[in-house]
DNA sequence: CGAATTAATCGGTGAATTGCGATGAACATG
DNA sequence: CATGTTCATCGCAATTCACCGATTAATTCG
């Protein structure tokens, strides 16, 4: 991964709502997947904030859409989260820093 | 670590030159240690424009500031790149939700 | 003290970000 | 076909960001 994505990854990450949306993402994508509707309920922000949101996150390719009716469902790309991870760790190693790694399944 | 801490320091890693300065102070501390100016010789920018990144990066705790003379050496905070990595794993658990043992339920 | 060095900070410009309400496309259903 | 639902997208305003040159504070040294 270049300087760029990852950066551009870092960017995507640097907003609190931003953070909130995945881990909500994550916590529901077990029993079912969400429409912007559903993340938005949880925001104290309206539909088109959390939709621009959403937009960051995909174009950071942390989420993916699949079109669904009439609404689309967001799910978290683990694959993404694999790549960040190692990429980030080697940012860390880079530093002169050995990253602490826990060793977690991506279900 | 609160989520803004984390999205602060995110943004932080979200330029592409912050993350060279940091690599550059990184590979640097070996032998000594860097100004402004130093860093300012290995970029295509303004020393002042260095010297605001390096006040994003001082600001999310990523380095310090150490005068000496008429300069100011900065150095990387290994404490906090360790904050940092276990946040960020921590983030990474969060996202990969862990699926459940397919025997783990109470019966 | 006066001159030089270093680098933070100020002021300005243009671009990007964050938020909103309103509009419109795509789809399901009566 | 008309209606309702969902949500991306389009302005729009306010704020922040990235960059620059110029200035200024602090320090060293002659």
């Amino acid at each position: 991964m270049q300087d760029d994505d990852i950066a551009n990854i870092m960017r995507a990450l640097g907003h609190p709502v931003r953070l909130n949306i995945l881990r909500f993402l994550a916590s529901q994508q077990q029993q079912r997947e969400c429409c912007c509707g559903d993340v938005t309920e949880t925001l104290p922000l309206a539909q088109s904030t959390v939709s621009q949101h959403i937009k960051v996150l995909l174009d950071a390719g942390l989420i993916e859409r699949k079109p669904h009716g009439t609404r689309n469902r967001y799910m978290i790309r683990h694959d993404r989260l694999a790549e960040l991870g190692t990429a980030f760790g080697g940012l860390l190693d880079g530093l002169n820093f050995q990253v602490p790694h826990k060793e977690a399944e991506p279900a």
